[in-house]
DNA sequence: CGTGACCCTGACCAATTGGTCAATAATTTC
DNA sequence: GAAATTATTGACCAATTGGTCAGGGTCACG
């Protein structure tokens, strides 16, 4: 249990410790990461504390897991832009991409939102180098197709930035979205739409 | 310093109650409410912990009086919609004064960002109703404009759920979007130009 | 079927935390 | 300037929490 991968993990050890870090992920993501105690993982993942403690070394450990795991997942995305492809569908695949996961997996967004919103203690050197890395690339891809023409010119990085705002916005603020919409409303499925159009008129030549 | 509001207050009482408020609003905003203790408000606000528990019956308190506060100075800019004035005009100056806020007071954002996440527990009502109320004022405004051809069709809601998210991103998740940029920049003053740009081509008839 | 490795838990601990209270100090008021 | 009111605090408490540990149960495998 000390070791991450080695030695291929029995059963039991990859069963439960799925089972930790699947629970750990609705408490984390609704009460922040102070605000989460073994307690409320161990029953979520329906273990006693001491056994979660004998998967994990501490709440901290579980924490990282989970931060480490989610962040492959959510940045994956950003590195598809095909150079060749047709940059407005480019675009609109990645916005589709982005704001499905919001809805597919709102506890990892949420649980992101709350690690960047605290600073990000556990983060910084992962968002100054990985992710400034990816986006980097993603901005040259996008810099070029404005340069050839291709794409209105806007600044990359915050047409980054809005996309990652608008469709995270869905997952993180349902709650009040659900609010204001009232009943009777998808969020997700008039999201689609609405962004679709947004960037269609955003960066057409 | 059971009541809120009768007999006015000493000054004593005015300047620790802001005193502890604003000690308050920068520990919650950094830790969320659970994250929270009393004795980091207290030494925020630079008084003891039971002079802080004085002023306010509970850390619930404090909580709750910062939310009320915060809510009415968020809401503000929304009410001020002139449907006599020019509507791309109209709408860019909300989006402004929205972005504004978030750079000036980063603080009262994460708070706000902060309770929504964690699922708006001591909201819910607030904005069921103050907020809907205001927002579907501003959402009739706003079709009535699109209606007479002075403003692109599209989707009210989503149209101001868009301003919201891309404003508030730059309070909320702050350290990402530096550590992403890197030095040499500044945000705020970016996005303005981003966002004037992109709001003026969704809009446009 | 035995033995060693793995799995699980009740009981426990020290630290933290929200909150109380009696006693004391500072201010206001008359 | 003394009484009444308001402000402040050290000491304390009960509950919660992250984490430990000894001991007992279970499983794989020869």
């Amino acid at each position: 249990m000390t070791n991450g991968k080695k030695s291929p993990m029995t059963r039991i050890q990859q069963k439960n410790r799925q089972l930790i870090l699947d629970g750990a992920l609705g408490v984390f993501a609704g009460n922040g990461f102070r605000g989460a105690t073994i307690d409320q993982i161990a029953q979520a993942a329906g273990l006693s504390k001491p056994n979660v403690l004998y998967y994990f070394r501490s709440k901290d450990e579980i924490h990282k897991t989970l931060l480490t795991r989610l962040l492959d997942m959510w940045l994956a995305p950003l590195s598809r832009f095909d150079p060749d492809g047709d940059p407005l569908e480019e675009v609109l695949t990645y916005v589709r991409a982005k704001l499905h996961m919001s809805r597919d997996y709102p506890r990892e967004s949420r649980l992101f939102a709350n690690e960047i919103l605290q600073g990000a203690p556990h983060l910084t050197e992962v968002l100054e180098e990985d992710l400034k890395t990816i986006v980097d690339r993603a901005v040259v891809v996008i810099a070029a197709w404005m340069d050839q023409g291709r794409l209105a010119q806007v600044a990359p990085h915050h047409l980054i930035f809005s996309i990652w705002s608008m469709t995270q916005h869905y997952a993180d603020f349902d709650v009040q979205v659900r609010a204001v919409l009232g009943p009777g409303h998808d969020p997700f499925d008039e999201a689609e739409q609405f962004l679709d159009q947004l960037y269609r008129k955003m960066l057409a030549v």
